[in-house]
DNA sequence: ATAGGTTGTGTAAACCTTTTCATCAAATTC
DNA sequence: GAATTTGATGAAAAGGTTTACACAACCTAT
């Protein structure tokens, strides 16, 4: 029955009662080729009787590091979130480190707010999953670097931040392809928010599947917003027109779930009628009636590829900037039919 | 053109600056009420012109805490997960405080290991979202207590954690009182996993309902999952027998999407042939078709209240474990109708 | 004029590690 | 048998704060 108090054990404790210095207990736990094979059990034992377990704030003071990476998102509540944060969390978490996680809501004040935490030296990394740069905030006059970053699910605009995602272009080009391969002709791309990076790469996608084929028809845009809604303003909107597409190639899942709501609103069946293609594979995607047609993110990849590059540029600090596209196979579901 | 070196500044670069003792500085900061105003105004001047931000990690360790909150979650994935997580986000975030992450997977060889680095110090507080008190990997010989815990979701057995989350009692006999209120007589209960505790709240609530009204039909229970998959099966099992029900009350949206798609499978409409009723309003139930009829979970709010409760808690150290049950809206939507 | 506040500031301890450097003994070399 | 190398350990500095305590200067009331 030793010490009552509540106290938690440090490591002169230990020191004291395996009768050895600080410096030994740490090297015993840190470097125990370092040190006496007999010096190393008592210690070992000290560690075990006071229950002894290292104080993270001090290591990481005198260390200058703190074990944390801080993941910066947009929005906790994409559909696209989860799968990616399963991803890093699994790499880090392996290697020691810790995920801080921050929701911006694309709100300035809330980077910049979150950019003054990290200046305090709470993260020794950052993940970005925002698709900008967060500048604002940032100490002007900082003898001290942005810390090592790196950009996933959509890329930053800087050319000296990493990238993983998906490989947008060829997904959406392989997307359209299947529906040509069904012997659509007319096939339509509902965007995403105007201005959207991702969405022009899907669209360039689907550009150069139509441009590669002779017989194939010619590119047609209609904008979207990303939602489900946005799909089926996007509906409503073709339907106003006289001339109608056989199929839709959309930006995401979302957009496409609002496309097949709305032409089942209309009365139409799907895929008898119009065939729809989605892009995410979004845990619900295959929900719903008809299941979606789609190209797979392969979220939890890009979460643990990115993570690793991170960490790695953490130790090596080496700040090689790669951009690192992964496949996104095509997922065949129900919601496409030859026309 | 001050010092051109990367190391970030220190509050001894600041005190010397502005030509005062860094207790001084440390004052100005954290107590300007006493410092003399041209002192104050001197150290103020020296901050900006340094550009200093004080380092965390010292702050830390000399205030014994860490300014961060844990959150262990048996999964990311969990539809429910993204909404309470930007609760727990906002309030955190609002009162200074870093969110740290931790996915167990229900694997209680990682619940060990965010014990373990939880005992390093590396968070003030506990955020459960993984419906019981990890206890392996805490030291066993500890003089330390397990830190300030709340529960958020799905209630823990333990007695002096507190916990947040939806009323699924009232929760369930307000959807079921809403089927009958409709003339519905057989209705079946979907349940969730076997021994899932909130899956028993919400039948006891159905009970409830059941057993108040004089004219009402009979208990009638289906095992389900808790995924949609679950609820297919429920429904395949349900369709052996030869007695039908007029509508389902299930333990989840995800479940009643099952249960939806199945009946849809088979031929049926939905609501026209039965009336299906779901639990949590996950963001996809107003996509599906029919839109889902079901009781919300107050996401947000629990998450901020939890949070709330938590960071009060780490303040005053008043361990009063109390049970929040917080009121979830019936939402009506397509997929219910007269039988 | 002196005792007893105020008020503003500095000194130094404390928080808990890791790691450099020095020391000393033992083992190895010539 | 002396000189050198090797190996194990300890003392102390460093990492950057906060804060208890002490001190000095000034003011107020006797």
């Amino acid at each position: 029955m030793e010490k009552q108090p509540t106290k938690p054990a440090t490591i002169e404790d230990v020191a004291k009662l395996a009768g050895v210095s600080i410096a030994t207990v740490s090297r015993a736990i840190r470097n125990p080729e370092k040190v006496a094979e007999s010096t190393r059990k008592r210690v070992t034992a000290a560690i075990a009787h006071t229950g002894y377990i290292a104080n993270a704030m001090a290591q990481n003071l005198r260390m200058q590091r703190s074990q944390m990476v801080m993941v910066l998102a947009q929005s906790i509540s994409d559909p696209n979130f989860p799968g990616i944060l399963t991803g890093l969390e699994k790499v880090a978490n392996a290697r020691g480190y810790g995920l801080l996680i921050g929701n911006t809501e694309g709100d300035v004040a809330m980077e910049e707010k979150y950019l003054r935490f990290l200046s305090t030296g709470m993260a020794d990394g950052l993940v970005l999953m925002s698709g900008h740069v967060p500048v604002a905030g940032w100490p002007k006059n900082p003898n001290a670097a942005l810390p090592p970053m790196v950009a996933v699910s959509r890329p930053v605009r800087d050319e000296n931040v990493a990238y993983v995602g998906v490989d947008d272009i060829n997904g959406s080009k392989v997307a359209t392809e299947y529906l040509m391969s069904l012997g659509h002709k007319r096939i339509v791309y509902v965007s995403g928010p105007h201005g959207d990076a991702v969405s022009d790469l899907r669209y360039r996608g689907y550009c150069m599947a139509l441009g590669e084929a002779s017989d194939a028809g010619s590119v047609w845009n209609v904008q979207g917003d990303g939602t489900s809604e946005g799909g089926r303003a996007a509906v409503e909107r073709l339907f106003i027109r006289d001339s109608l597409p056989t199929a839709f190639f959309c930006y995401n899942d979302s957009s496409a779930i609002g496309v097949i709501g709305s032409l089942q609103t209309r009365g139409y069946q799907v895929p008898r009628d119009f065939s729809v293609v989605g892009f995410d594979d979004i845990p619900f995607s295959r929900n719903i009636s008809p299941s979606l047609t789609t190209i797979r993110q392969p979220r939890g990849q890009i979460g643990e590829l990115a993570m690793s590059q991170l960490l790695d540029s953490l130790s090596t600090r080496t700040g090689k900037a790669s951009e690192t596209l992964i496949h996104g196979d095509l997922i065949v579901r129900d919601s496409c039919a030859a026309p």
